[in-house]
DNA sequence: TTGCCTCGAGATCA
DNA sequence: CTCGAGGCAA
């Protein structure tokens, strides 16, 4: 290693820090105090002495900005507090809805405090500081994987490589949008123009591709920002009492906090805070697709915790979508999985809400029946919580004379087996079963999917393919396919055949829940399948259930319990599963010792008359938290009864029985020696 | 559902 | 070099 001399070891360092603050005052603040021209030359200063003694180059560099040595690929990485999405308010009401609910949940008399601010239309990311240094940048993913894209978000100004201050925290993960501003956006284009190139369609889009760069270097030339807005994972770090603290915080150590931050007194104000946003939205530097609300004390917002996905103190209202007129073409019939037959309008194409639209699903018969609609006719399409199209109504004043009425099939349009529609459902089905094949397509497809065995490479068309050349019949097949097979389908060479072969060995290795989601279980969507393999651990156990046992099972009811059960009874199933098993899918089996662990497990409560400080949905969720079973009624069976004001026969009953009680008093001592509040 | 990036396949040209 | 499949994000 060169030795570097002190003197120059010091000039790197202040060159750093210097350019890092005016770095910070030109992006962030927009209040730039030195000519660029200068900054420049102080850059180039730096590039030079790093250039020379490259032992200088440190991770919070400004030179590291401009990008480097194009990446092979993205490195997944895994999100340790997961990525949650937010729940959607439509109209005043909802949000009003959505402050009742949290209100009850809280049991608070008075007004509550939210943190209002402007939903950037961009791509969210994560960013990692470790002692004040950022180590990593992370798209969101699933939410609970996404992709390291460290070496782009450098790039962006606007994000700091080190926080300014002399105490960080052991860790940090800031979260916020990354999002191209319509200036940025306009120039962009007006490039592309210039050379002939493609047009990007929006500024999100412009965004997400930026980010998708192997090449930093093209990252680097966009003008790309981000926006702080929340934290993941802290250590060595008291938090701050409240969310607008928290962003205080983060702008305090060089982030770029939306302006429009504001906190109100109570949820009128949010009203209010949203018409004035309507009102400017046009005139803001950058595009925004609604306003986001948070219960602004933190201490609030953990006990309100989270549903499956989404936390129950924030919510996104969306602005009203965007409305255009176009015309129905044809309307066609698709075969889904579970044999669903679904009407989807193919459409004259129309730009609304930023793409082009030309499909649609008309969902079912009665859809179809409410909406009156008939091919031919003229219909307002819009795009609903932004990324569904939907067609809202006819305009029947343009109806044309031959209009056609839309006529459901009643044999399925692939197999030809009659379809059938049980009472009181509103979905037609086509009565095939693996008879049909598109309903066999669908079932490979779905076992296929990422959230299911993750089979990379083997896409839709491929499916199609192989399924019409009688290559698959069903998803125990997949694991015979030869090379030989593979080459010489369309698209298909034999660097696509091998790594699809190497990706099918790769997905045999995999996890209960993955498995059993695989399965396509109907009504067992990625959650039941997280759940059924908690309360189960292993496939042995859940086959053998009864439906009483999947009843237990949080989130499973009669319904869902019977279409389980059922599949598990069926001959044709488990063959499928022990072939597959015997083709070498495995799964390590979870132990639902956590469960067991738990201070509650195996007990039932019950909860009767009303609590002062707890709404009773959180009272439910903290024992189940803890491990026990909420029940609604009281028997010899249950271990303790919960009682509030104005108890009555439940109470009476739990003293008659000898079963134990709690008061609110009590009941909240337990919780809080059990570290729930 | 659409738009974007990336990769491999296959066509085209040298 | 162009095209389309696949993967990703909202």
């Amino acid at each position: 290693m060169v030795d570097v001399d002190p003197v120059t070891r010091e000039e790197a360092l202040a060159l750093c820090e210097e350019l890092n603050r005016h770095n910070h005052r030109y992006y962030v603040l927009d209040n730039p105090t030195i000519p660029d021209a200068e900054y420049d030359r102080l850059m180039q200063r730096l590039q030079r002495i790093e250039s020379q003694y490259p032992s200088l180059k440190t991770a919070d560099s400004p030179t590291q900005r401009v990008g480097g040595e194009p990446l092979a690929s993205f490195k997944p990485v895994a999100h340790e507090v997961p990525m949650l999405s937010l729940d959607n308010a439509f109209s005043d009401d909802e949000l009003l809805d959505f402050n009742r609910r949290v209100t009850e949940w809280l049991k608070l008399s008075g007004s509550l405090e939210y943190a209002c601010e402007p939903k950037l239309d961009g791509v969210a990311v994560s960013l990692l500081y470790r002692d004040g240094v950022l180590i990593r940048g992370a798209t969101r993913g699933d939410g609970a994987a996404g992709e390291d894209i460290t070496e782009n978000v450098r790039t962006i100004n606007s994000i700091p490589l080190k926080l300014q201050t002399n105490s960080p925290p052991h860790l940090l993960e800031v979260r916020g949008e990354i999002y191209l501003p319509r200036a940025g956006f306009e120039k962009l284009n007006t490039e592309a123009r210039t050379l002939g190139e493609k047009l990007f369609v929006n500024p999100r889009n412009a965004a997400a591709g930026s980010l998708r760069q192997l090449d930093s270097k093209i990252t680097a030339s966009r003008s790309l920002e981000m926006a702080a807005y929340s934290l993941g994972r802290i250590e060595g770090l008291v938090q701050p009492e409240t969310h607008s603290e928290t962003l205080e915080l983060l702008r305090r150590w060089g982030f770029l906090i939306n302006p429009h931050v504001e906190v109100t007194a109570d949820i009128d104000g949010c009203l209010s805070y949203y018409r004035k946003m309507v009102d400017i939205r046009d005139q803001l530097p950058c595009d925004i697709d609604g306003i986001v609300y948070k219960v602004n004390n933190l201490y609030l917002q953990q006990r309100l915790g989270f549903v499956a996905r989404a936390p129950r103190w924030a919510i996104a209202r969306k602005f009203p979508a965007q409305e255009e007129i176009t015309l129905l073409k044809e309307v066609e019939f698709q075969v889904g999985r579970t044999g669903a037959v679904t009407p989807v309008a193919r459409l004259e194409p129309v730009f609304v809400g930023g793409v082009t639209v030309s499909n649609a699903t008309l969902h079912n018969q009665d859809e179809v029946a409410r909406l009156g609609i008939k091919v031919g006719d003229t219909v307002i399409v819009r795009r609903a919580g932004d990324v569904i199209p939907q067609i809202v109504s006819v305009v029947l004043e343009k109806r044309p004379v031959n209009a056609r009425d839309i006529v459901f099939p009643d044999h399925c349009p692939i197999c030809h087996s009659p379809v059938e529609r049980v009472e009181g459902e509103v979905v037609t089905r086509c009565s095939g079963g693996l008879i049909c094949s598109a309903q066999r397509k669908e079932a490979i497809k779905h076992y296929a999917s990422r959230k299911a065995m993750d089979i990379e490479g083997l896409g839709d068309k491929l499916v199609e393919q192989l399924v019409d050349q009688e290559l698959v019949h069903s998803v125990e097949d997949l694991y015979r396919l030869q090379i030989e097979q593979l080459e010489g389908l369309e698209r298909m060479g034999k660097k696509s055949a091998q790594n699809l072969l190497a990706s099918l060995d790769t997905s045999k290795e995999t996890t209960f829940p993955h498995f059993l989601y695989a399965l396509g279980i109907r009504e067992v969507g990625e959650a039941t399948a997280r759940s059924l393999a908690q309360h189960f651990g292993s496939l042995a156990l859940l086959c053998s259930s009864t439906r009483e046992d999947l009843l237990e099972v949080t989130d499973v009811g009669p319904i869902v319990a019977h279409f389980i059960h059922e599949f598990f009874q069926q001959t044709d199933n488990l063959d499928v599963i022990k072939r597959l098993k015997e083709a070498g899918v495995h799964w390590p089996d979870i132990m639902p010792q956590d469960r067991q662990l738990l201070p509650l497990s195996g007990q039932t409560w019950v909860l009767t008359g009303a609590m002062d400080t707890m709404g009773r949905a959180e009272a439910k969720e903290r024992l189940q938290q803890l491990g026990a079973k909420v029940a609604g009624s009281v028997s010899a069976k249950t271990s303790c009864v919960v009682f509030g004001a104005d108890a009555g026969s439940k109470l009476k009953k739990a003293k008659k029985l000898g079963v134990s009680v709690l008061n609110e008093a009590e009941f909240l001592a337990m919780l809080t020696a059990n570290g729930l509040l």
